[in-house]
DNA sequence: AAGTGGTCTAGACCACATC
DNA sequence: ATGTGGTCTAGACCACTTG
């Protein structure tokens, strides 16, 4: 039995080529921002025509790992930055960015939920953030956030007062890490007692409850999140298709 | 001031292309499930080169208009089939097409809402269908539908026992009427006293509220659906980037 | 075997952004 | 003016589906 010819099929240049610089991408060679070569330089160093670049080029922009601008470049795309929590709820303010507020900081051994979703052992201690987030003196959401360690240690100290209103820049700017995707599971709920009282709703007030694990780059899971708000407040929109 | 060159600056000719046959196949000169003509005839009948007419086609593509199948060819999309309000909730069967009874069918004077959604002059008369929705023996989802007339009179009369449990296949074989796109809204709140002995569940129970329109590859709504069910049975997940 | 869409090439030229 | 991505062409060849 001989050695099958050099093509091998199902597999295409241009698959082949997107593996090797997404690999790239997610390896760090390029930060999130910067700027890949040329076309025309990678692809005369890949030794293919510049149709089947772009085409590789084209699947990697539709995965959402880069961005292509004409006249100025191809760019690693820099990360989720806006405070897309705000899609499930209706609080009357529309494209506001509600105001942030840090109740809680502590270094805890994580539970189940948070521990599997960051891939930590058990009994791992973990990053704890409980935040509250209102649009001027009204309290809209309560969140309950879980980061690893210790790539958030340097959240872990100092003044939380400068952090701003968008967590996701922040921890950008602080520790280096960007928000690439998240997944958020919607459910309902009910409102435990402490929630309610900074909420200022009754104990049990009918709640709508997102979970979101976020992921880096390279697909790490580098947050867990539940936010709870009215349930009364809550609107979402889907097309499909 | 004579006139300016041939070229369009901002327009493309795959994009003009696709326009004429975006207008072609929205018109019904190719049935939804029907073959298009082929790449080359296509793109010799335009005087294209193969690749801008390949261009047009991905465009179309992309929009859900038309699927392409290698070694088969190019067809209008057939639309929507499946039973997708099940997304929403999570009643333990997965993937199984829950039943459907028919509670009522009427002609009636449409209020405010589908009225506005189906084009409907105020005051206008539309037909009403209400569905429950049970998996086994236990009811998991009211519906509340209104569809437009003349469009749907075949449904009015009739025997609706052999429906079946599936809406959008009837729409297409016996109205000859294709769902290609659906918007829903989701929001929460009380069940009211009907819904809730439907449901076998108390007046006032929580409940998620799904109210959904639905388009025909022209873009005319051509359905508008409130649906009920439990909210504690609420779950979906939604992926961002 | 015939017909379809998919891949790949090589090159010319255009449009946009920046200096 | 220069460099970038975007458009368009013309043709060869490959891979998949069907009769």
């Amino acid at each position: 039995m001989t050695t099958p010819p050099v093509r091998t099929p199902g597999h295409t240049q241009y698959g082949a080529l997107a593996d090797v610089l997404r690999a790239r991408i997610v390896a760090g060679e390029w930060r999130p921002g910067a700027a890949l070569p040329a076309e025309q330089s990678l692809a005369a160093k890949h030794g293919v025509a510049l149709g089947t670049l772009r085409h590789a080029l084209e699947l990697l922009s539709g995965e959402g790992l880069i961005e292509r601008s004409h006249g100025r470049g191809t760019f690693v795309k820099a990360g989720l930055a806006g405070a897309p929590m705000l899609r499930f709820f209706r609080f009357g303010q529309a494209d506001e960015v509600p105001g942030s507020r840090i109740l809680s900081r502590q270094l805890r051994r994580a539970p189940a939920g948070p521990a599997h979703a960051l891939g930590l052992a058990a009994g791992d201690t973990a990053f704890q953030l409980k935040r509250l987030r209102s649009f001027g003196s009204r309290p809209c959401l309560v969140e309950d956030i879980w980061l690893p360690l210790p790539a958030f240690a340097a959240l872990v100290e100092g003044d939380a007062a400068d952090w701003g209103d968008l967590l996701y820049p922040l921890f950008a700017e602080r520790c280096g890490i960007h928000v690439h995707r998240a997944v958020d599971s919607i459910g309902f709920g009910v409102l435990p007692a402490a929630a309610a009282r900074t909420l200022r709703l009754d104990a049990g007030h009918p709640c709508a409850v997102v979970t979101r694990q976020a992921y880096d780059l390279a697909g790490r899971c580098i947050e867990y999140r539940t936010t709870r708000g009215d349930a009364h407040a809550f609107h979402y929109t889907v097309s499909i298709s």
